[in-house]
DNA sequence: CTCAGTGACACT
DNA sequence: GTGTCACTGAGA
């Protein structure tokens, strides 16, 4: 050993919750170097985890432990490891565990088990029967085939090649895996642009040749072509011999995706998400580390494969909140997309019809390149948007669709089209209350209202998944009969449709309806080819998919969300909105939406009205200034959560005091986090901008703090939770900044 | 006094 | 992420 203490030791970062690198001794025989995949013992068992580098003084004191393995993966660069580093020091979360998000599925999945098919091996069998003849006419000499195709190819079973197989007629063969994509190719089918799409393109294409960083946000309304100009910035990429990520929101607009870039390129690119398996997830993961694959689509968690050249990384509608991971590593895709980008030196575009305030003020400050596509694909004319007054013209009692609306459903069925009716509210009514005493059903976790879900004959809390079932008589009076249910959820709303436009055939959308994934993709699939007139439907009708004969475009009720106490919630109620009138209309008719609203004169619902978003966000900047809140591109926020309300506020008001021992200039806010508006009386505590510590669970505050750097916050954090109260077991921190302005 | 359940801590 | 150890409260 003593020969040893010389020698260089590895610094090993462990996949594990930890922040420090271990070191561990080399053994004469390995050769080591950083990034390279070992597995390790740690106290009585083996662990994984990469090399982060090589040091000549170790930092474990005298007798290191040596490495055991090396695992036969493709190295970590060190632009990855940079870029590990960075996001575990921005999320305030260990090292370890961000090395986990990017070589988990690699490390998890083991070796790929070796595919077994079958071949002649040219002895004669004992017997022969028709069947058995078929299969060896099939199986011509030499030629591996999988036991399924051979059985297809003979028409037999399965047992006939078993039982050919026992007695050495066929002999099993290791199959060679297929290729995980074909290349792709740059020139393969490249569409027909407009001169303005063409212009875009063609800046794009620029930035990725550039080989240097660069961040452009591509804007441009739903129809515009968005998609088919930064494919020509792909192409620039592959042509260049680079490697492309497009990052997409969610994974179930990514199959109809997966055919538009076979279509453009030639392949389908590489497919990254949960929903792949990890064994193919695996192989990808490889195949991108060795450049094989040149072009990959992904969910947020593509954002840390291993790249060895990337030129362009794309984010598309990188305003969607799902980039936002906030279990475990809590970290936005999107911002962390503009870190990468920066760490690899490639060009980013970040792509969306209503961008994030945050990305506009980027772009409006020079921050990023700002590309607006305003020309409509194929001449797609914008929908007529128009207002219709609650106070004035609304429905009888106890209906909730206007006469005015209703009259133009009826017209647009008459006339053959479809109509979509978007309230985005799932169940059957969002508050449940006693006539007779006023009691209202609220959740005993989290004090939010209870939904009515009719269909399930339950009443259910949407913050935790907490179900009841209704009962009949109310439990605080006793009175029978006296429970009602007031307003409308999509359930209800579809109710009110099937009395008022008999005949017609409604189909109602919702994540919660019955019925799986597959089925609602018929259900789309349905709705596209006209089967059915009427769509009653949440947020989930507003996105991705393309409804041709949708003409018109009713909004139920556009002040949900606009109420909540979210700081956001103004911003994503436009952008909502913007995307669901937007459904109205076909390639060459313009559509119609017609918007419900108790308050025609917010600033939401005017900039909807004239179309004119530059000048919502505008205004919505100098609100949020008024309010004390922070200047856009740079909101954060420090969320704070607990077993219950009660503990999350002691908490959330704790760190806020120990806030305000900071320097002037870090200055706090404390508002209620989204879901609960209830305790408002938060939100008066004082200014703010910066970052976030989640403590886990279902209660949480939002912390939004001003702060020039965020190492001063970070810092501070840190000591808060070490100095912090008893629970502190249980609390995460992050970080919720665009990081752009800390690089 | 023992046992299971909980949580803090260390792991090179 | 997990194995270990100390501590707690319930049961014999």
């Amino acid at each position: 050993m003593a020969h040893e203490e010389d020698a260089a030791a590895a610094e090993v970062l462990l996949a594990l919750a930890v922040d420090r690198s271990y070191s561990y001794s080399i053994p004469q025989r390995m050769s080591i170097s950083p990034g390279d995949f070992v597995e390790v013992p740690l106290g009585t068992r083996m662990a994984n985890g990469a090399v982060w580098e090589i040091s000549t003084s170790p930092s474990g004191g005298g007798n290191l432990k040596s490495i055991a393995t090396r695992h036969d993966l493709p190295a970590l660069s060190s632009n990855l490891r940079n870029f590990i580093d960075w996001v575990a020091r921005w999320t305030l979360s260990p090292r370890g565990m961000v090395l986990r998000m990017a070589a988990g599925v690699p490390l998890n999945a083991g070796p790929e088990p070796a595919k077994f098919g079958v071949r002649a091996s040219g002895k004669p069998p004992s017997k022969t029967t028709p069947a058995r003849a078929r299969i060896l006419a099939a199986a011509t000499a030499g030629t591996a085939f999988s036991k399924a195709a051979l059985a297809e190819a003979a028409s037999c079973s399965a047992a006939a090649i078993d039982s050919l197989i026992g007695e050495g007629v066929l002999e099993p063969i290791a199959l060679m895996p297929g290729p995980l994509a074909l290349p792709c190719d740059p020139g393969f089918r490249r569409p027909l642009l407009e001169p303005v799409q063409e212009s875009a393109a063609f800046n794009l294409a620029e930035r990725v040749r550039a080989r240097s960083f660069s961040v452009s946000l591509l804007e441009g309304v739903t129809g515009s072509g968005k998609t088919e100009v930064y494919f020509e910035a792909a192409a620039a990429a592959l042509s260049a011999g680079r490697q492309s990520l497009i990052l997409m929101p969610e994974i179930a607009l990514t199959a109809q995706f997966l055919d538009r870039f076979a279509a453009r390129f030639g392949s389908r690119p590489g497919e990254w998400h949960s929903g792949v398996s990890i064994r193919r997830r695996a192989r990808l993961w490889s195949a991108v580390a060795n450049g094989d694959v040149k072009a990959v689509v992904g969910a947020r968690s593509a954002l840390f494969l291993p790249f060895r050249e990337l030129g362009l990384l794309v984010v598309d509608e990188e305003h969607e909140a799902a980039y936002k991971q906030e279990d475990g590593v809590s970290y936005h895709a999107r911002d962390m997309a503009v870190v990468r980008g920066q760490i690899e030196k490639c060009a980013v575009v970040l792509v969306s019809a209503t961008p994030s305030i945050e990305s506009r003020v980027n772009a409006a400050q020079g921050r990023y390149h700002h590309i607006q596509l305003f020309s409509r694909f194929r001449a797609k004319a914008l929908p007529a948007i128009s207002a219709i007054d609650l106070r004035r013209a609304g429905p009888p009692r106890g209906r909730w669709i206007a006469p005015e609306l209703a009259a133009a459903v009826s017209k647009t069925l008459a006339q053959g089209e479809q109509a979509l009716l978007f309230l985005n509210r799932r169940g059957y009514a969002p508050l449940t209350l006693c006539r007779a005493c006023g009691h209202r059903f609220n959740c005993p976790n989290c004090s939010a209202w209870l939904v009515e879900h009719r269909f399930r004959q339950a009443l259910m809390c949407h913050h935790c998944g907490h179900a009841e079932h209704k009962p009949g008589i109310c439990p605080s009076c006793e009175a029978s009969d006296s429970l009602a249910a007031c307003g409308p959820g999509i359930e209800r709303l579809t109710e009110e449709a099937e009395t008022l436009f008999r005949g017609a055939k409604i189909l109602a959308l919702s994540s919660d309806l019955p019925g799986s994934a597959e089925c609602l993709h018929t259900e789309i699939e349905a709705i596209e080819r006209g089967g059915c007139d009427i769509i009653v439907g949440t947020q989930l009708a507003a996105k991705g998919h393309n409804f041709p004969h949708l003409s018109l475009v009713g909004v139920i009720d556009a002040d949900v969300g606009l109420t909540s106490g979210d700081p956001r919630a103004a911003e994503r109620t436009f952008q909502l909105l913007q995307q669901v009138a937007g459904r109205a209309g076909r390639f060459e008719t313009a559509g119609r939406a017609l918007i419900q609203t108790w308050q025609p004169g917010h600033p939401v619902i005017r900039a909807l009205l004239s179309g004119d978003s530059e000048r919502f966000y505008e205004e919505e900047t100098r609100q949020r200034r008024r309010a004390g809140l922070p200047p856009f591109g740079r909101l954060a926020a420090i969320i704070v959560s607990a077993k219950d309300n009660a503990a999350a506020q002691s908490h959330a008001r704790a760190l806020l005091k120990a806030a305000y021992e900071l320097p002037p200039s870090d200055a706090w806010r404390l508002a209620p986090a989204g879901s609960l508006a209830k305790e408002s009386e938060l939100s008066l505590l004082g200014p703010a901008e910066a970052p976030i510590a989640v403590i886990r669970g279902r209660h949480r505050y939002r912390l939004l703090a001003r702060a020039p750097r965020s190492a001063d916050l970070q810092a501070f954090l840190r000591a808060w939770l070490k100095a912090g109260p008893k629970e502190r077991g249980s609390v995460r921190v992050g970080i919720d900044i665009d990081p752009q302005s800390f690089l």
